[in-house]
DNA sequence: CTGAAAGCGCTTACAG
DNA sequence: CTGAAAGCGCTTACAG
């Protein structure tokens, strides 16, 4: 292996300090065109690269990376869902500490988007190097990605899609779409052509809705080209999740017909099921598949009334999050900020 | 955010050179007992963390770390299995080589273990920093392991649980146990009692028939404990690979019995299997559960041939090992080096 | 516009 | 056994 070259090899062949070679590598100004095109070249023909650790080194101590978090208040709560994002932001954090790089949270309040707005600009006033946050509210979110573009902060939207088509921010999510395929999938072998199939909205507000209906297309979408005759035993039932009333109507005449039900919960409230499935005496044999691993949705699974769960792995989103930008800053590359989450099949055996 | 103590200030406070500070630090020899004993107890006191950044700067040039990788020769070849885990080392590698680390491959012959004996001598002669290589032959593997114990060298076995019970060793892999527990749980899901079951052993050497039992309890025991009267219908084929005469021969009474089959191939050819059901005609509805995402197999999934699979993650594998060996070495710290893989399902859909 | 020097926190000879 | 100085590769004032 030939000797690394350096910033001080680069200023020997280019005739000039290291200082000047410096300022060239990160675009300060103040040196003359013609010897920042020779020292350009040099450094292209060279194959030079900055070694990062010795750069973070001297910058840890003086301008360490800050990172904005904004993120629902629920994210404070250990088992709630929104901590996951956040747990994965503090071990990428902690991994990363010694080369400086530092986050704090903001936090708003999910029904309030005024909440979220506030405090978009208490982060902006401060200027951190990026921001994290979710697309809950769509014009107070165009809104903070617009002034963040505008100062050049980079901004990374994590969990779900944003729902407004904005250039220069970052995406880390599941496809939802293909999330709905995979479920299909799964309840397809089971039930076949044999019995029903229950796609179910239960839905809450207003956000959330586009993912469940991308979620449901993906479902759709399956049938449609895998298995086209079964599209007629497929059932779409929307309903507001605290209507539970409402729910057990809509699913009684299911349960005279007998047949195998498979049952798709298009959000993270597959839990509320089983009881409810019980109280009207739904005997069907019945598979139910949903998404995320909630304390609600695991403990089910671990007793054999949900059978599937989708995880979007939100812990490893926040982590993505935080070593991306770190990437992204430090050597201005961004590949792994446009990043789909792998979809995670879950079961009671594979339950970490 | 409080200043953080660095070397210099143990040495203020313990009214010592930086130097000793140091000596002390990595248990270099040269310090009286009683000087050390006062830096140690100031050191604890002030909850002093050794910065690797400015660590590793230093050693870097001078020290990198060097691992050494011990695989069969296959990990050449771009579609193989062994490929995998090699990509993930040359990925974490990468990753870190600013804070001086590097590795040199090894190869061995898999049917020869003569071959893997010379290379093992070769690389303790050099004496790397750490091996990282996986459990194929028993007895030199034990050689190997001993040997490296003797000289501090830590050594790392990916891919498979050792079969000798040997201390002060690190391992990488599934939980074999378990998975076949998966595979279980999702083909009971689709077959219920209505089919009979086939454990498939197709073996090839005497090696991987260790880990082809394990999975083959694993799937019996969630039978035992989760569907106790459908054990009678749970039927186990073993067979040697390239005799597919037999293998026609013992799978043939299947298909005249007309029910639904579940097939659990206990290792990574289940791509074999439905060219051989079709030239049976064997008409059954079948579901198909393999391990690994080899050619092969991709191909079968894509088709609909094969449903499930279950994947070892032999790239995140060698990632860990690395990762893992670099935190060791750093960090003194190993809890990321014996290390359960994930039990990842794959079905067509969620296929990257 | 450019250079020389000090410094980031740790490690390494070298001198005593 | 202990300390003072140089150095890892880059960045930052400061001086010219």
């Amino acid at each position: 292996m030939k000797k690394k070259i350096g910033i001080k090899r680069i200023a020997e062949l280019s005739g000039v300090s290291i200082g000047t070679v410096d300022r060239v590598l990160n675009n300060r100004k103040g040196v003359s065109e013609e010897t920042a095109k020779h020292i350009r070249a040099v450094i292209k023909h060279t194959g030079y690269k900055k070694n990062n650790v010795a750069s973070r080194l001297k910058l840890a101590t003086n301008k360490a990376i800050s990172i904005a978090v904004l993120f629902p208040k629920e994210a404070y709560l250990e088992e709630h869902y929104w901590h996951l994002p956040l747990k994965g932001i503090n071990k990428a954090v902690t991994e990363l500490s010694e080369m400086g790089i530092s986050h704090d949270l903001h936090v708003f309040e999910i029904g309030n988007s005024r909440s979220f707005t506030k405090e978009s600009q208490k982060i902006l006033s401060k200027k951190p190097d990026a921001i994290i946050t979710v697309p809950f509210f769509s014009s107070p979110n165009l809104e903070l990605s617009k002034k963040a573009q505008e100062l050049k902060i980079p901004i990374v939207f994590i969990d779900t899609k944003k729902g407004e088509e904005i250039e220069s921010h970052y995406s880390i999510h599941q496809n939802s779409f293909q999330s709905g395929k995979v479920a299909a999938r799964i309840l397809s072998q089971i039930i076949r052509d044999q019995g029903e199939y229950i796609v179910l909205n239960l839905i809450n507000d207003i956000n959330s809705q586009k993912n469940n209906r991308e979620r449901e297309s993906g479902f759709r979408s399956f049938f449609e080209t895998e298995m086209p005759t079964l599209q007629g035993a497929i059932h779409s039932v929307t309903v507001d999740q605290s209507n539970i009333k409402s729910l057990t109507q809509q699913l009684k005449p299911f349960s005279t017909k007998k047949v195998p039900l498979g049952i798709f919960v298009t959000n993270s409230r597959a839990y509320l099921l089983p009881e409810i499935l019980d109280k009207i005496e739904l005997k069907n044999t019945r598979t139910i598949i949903g998404y995320d691993l909630n304390p609600g949705n695991i403990k089910l699974l671990e007793e054999n009334k949900i059978q599937f769960i989708i995880n979007q792995q939100p812990e490893y989103q926040g982590y993505s999050a935080i070593k991306g930008i770190f990437k992204l800053i430090t050597e201005e590359v961004d590949t792994d900020l446009n990043h789909k989450i792998p979809i995670e099949i879950v079961v009671k055996e594979n339950l970490k």
